[in-house]
DNA sequence: TTTGTATTTGACCGATCGTTCAATAATGAA
DNA sequence: TTCATTATTGAACGATCGGTCAAATACAAA
């Protein structure tokens, strides 16, 4: 019998996303969101109690485009050229929108991160990106695109590591090239640690193979 | 003639960089850096002229830090042994400092960025870093422990991405244990590339040698 | 000791912050 | 049509924001 929302929360979200992502929490006012989102201010905290409240729901969709992104890592034939196409994209997507770096990140050095329920949120986000590197990495030492013996938590952090530090790079007047570099050797230098031939650029069409 | 400062710049410059290294810009106020300081508003603002100023004291403050952290590196003797010890310190630091990265790198990603004076100051700071890492990696070239034909500023940029990796890896729930991963991958993967015998540790103690 | 000059002090500015109140509007159930 | 319930609207809340004003203060040159 209540009146019905004119708006649909998943809406408003995607548009307040964009504007959290480029300023960061206390970088941006209520009246920058309600501007984006064509909200009046009552109805934005109606519906998501309060500031932090609408910021809990846009890290929540933030990671589940995070998880559709890494959809292309979990098909079965996934494998080392898929997880470097991974980290490209990401960091041309970066380059497209103007936010500086992954939200997660932003957010883990935003003041907001002292509050326990962002921090374990933003937390979740990383060891998921984490996992998902790790789910290739182990199988690629399957595949034996990767070393058997390899530190598959450790190698997925690596690459993470990789990742976001490219774009600190990059946000700190790194070059194009240089990030260029630095992928290159990413993925030039990790597989071959233990074989003995260090052949690189082996297993050249091994995506999409059998599941 | 006038009456002399009861503070010395310096002195609140000091002050006033934990402040805004932990919090960023934004999220800090002039109460906070009052506070901090010791200093009344309007002394601070005969001083620093405005909130900016400060913050570029402060910045100019940090880099000036920045740069003595790297003196390790400026010796003659330092190679890749010196840089990894170099980036294990700047972590220990993060750690026990608990302000989550590098100030060049957390307010590159600040709204602040925008401002394209305090933009030039941390391109610059990070381009500094930068350097040093390829000044070593030069003099790596020419000792050998290093391959000769080594993209120097790309390797400077990969081991400058990796530190900062490591950083946002920590930052987003990654354990010490996997940045241990990170940084030995980044320093056992990376020499030998080019050269036919692949034995890692090879030149141990390099550091203090002849200038 | 007088005087000029800059610092210190503390109150204060308008603007904006996140948030809320009260009135109005719109719906489905009765 | 009436009622109960929620959404919308727009004004308003106290607190805090960055920044400033004006008087009191302290020094050095004269």
């Amino acid at each position: 019998m209540p009146r019905p929302r004119a708006f649909r929360e998943s809406e408003i979200i995607e548009k307040a996303l964009p504007v959290f992502w480029r300023a960061g929490y206390e970088g941006c006012s209520i009246t920058d969101l309600t501007e984006a989102t064509g909200l009046q201010r009552q109805s934005l905290y109606n519906a998501f109690q309060d500031k932090q409240g609408l910021f809990s729901a846009v890290l929540k969709r933030y990671r589940q485009g995070v998880e559709e992104s890494l959809l292309p890592l979990r098909v079965p034939g996934a494998g080392l050229h898929a997880l470097r196409m991974y980290l490209e994209s990401v960091l041309a997507m970066q380059r497209t929108g103007g936010f500086g770096a992954c939200l997660f990140v932003k957010t883990s050095l935003d003041p907001i991160a002292r509050d326990a329920a962002i921090r374990d949120t933003v937390e979740a986000g990383g060891a998921r990106v984490r996992a998902a590197f790790a789910q290739v990495i182990n199988r690629c030492k399957k595949n034996g695109e990767v070393p058997a013996n390899t530190d598959t938590a450790g190698h997925a952090a690596y690459l993470y590591a990789v990742l976001h530090g490219m774009s600190a790079l990059i946000a700190t007047g790194g070059t194009p090239k240089q990030a260029a570099a630095v992928l290159d050797k990413a993925f030039s230098g990790s597989p071959p640690p233990a074989p003995a031939k260090p052949n690189h650029k082996a297993p050249k069409r091994k995506a999409k193979e059998r599941h």
